[in-house]
DNA sequence: ACTTATAATAAGTCATGGCTTATGAAGATA
DNA sequence: TATCTTCATAAGCCATGACTTATTATAAGT
């Protein structure tokens, strides 16, 4: 599976994108986001197991916990994707003025 | 199911995004996605339907034809959602720069 | 009018993914 | 050592979704 692909595909699911805000927040235990989220403390691993590999988020051992934070070179890749639209269309709107004012 | 949800929804599907990449790039029929993409157009008219309910595209009649084309502003709450962990990032790295400068 | 082209919808198949409970491993605590 | 906590993995269940073929509607061309 491409990269892009996980990372996209990672973010799809709103029970893990609540979990990403989660420890975009504030750096936290498993056991924590289980405590505030609506599903189980498997559940929560296997999230964060996605957002690992989409590199969304680290870990770190601490004792039997294990932290987890935000990568904060994750989402570099998202905003990558999406200015390539956002030139694209800043262009295409500059062109629509331009030709407007050709007439 | 939330806009937001939606949204993200519509992107993690590859070949629905390379659908949207196309449309971005030229405005075109369904027709000439179904040639150059490696499904059938009912596919393309499904993926067609979830993109435009995301509001990343639009779609005109034109005689026994449908072309769609970028919605401009489709974006832009991807954008907002990412902006903010952008800005929060950015402060907790401002914090920890600042914190280093205690030292 | 008949045929062709275009695109949406219906119905059905199949894989994937998100969830659960059960379990085991590793560290902390008594 | 024994117990308790924390977390990951295994296994199974079930809903969702991405695809197919078949069909229908509408518009264009002959």
């Amino acid at each position: 599976m491409a990269y892009e692909d996980k990372l996209f595909a990672a973010l799809a699911d709103p029970t893990r994108r609540a979990i990403f805000e989660h420890v975009a927040g504030r750096r936290q235990s498993v056991a924590e986001l289980a405590r505030v989220m609506p599903v189980s403390q498997p559940a929560i691993s296997q999230h964060l197991k996605v957002l690992k590999e989409a590199r969304l988020v680290r870990d770190e051992a601490s004792g039997a916990r294990r932290i987890y934070s935000i990568d904060p070179e994750g989402l570099g890749p998202l905003r990558a994707w999406l200015d390539r639209f956002w030139s694209d269309q800043l262009a295409a709107f500059k062109a629509v003025v331009e030709t407007a004012d050709d007439s």
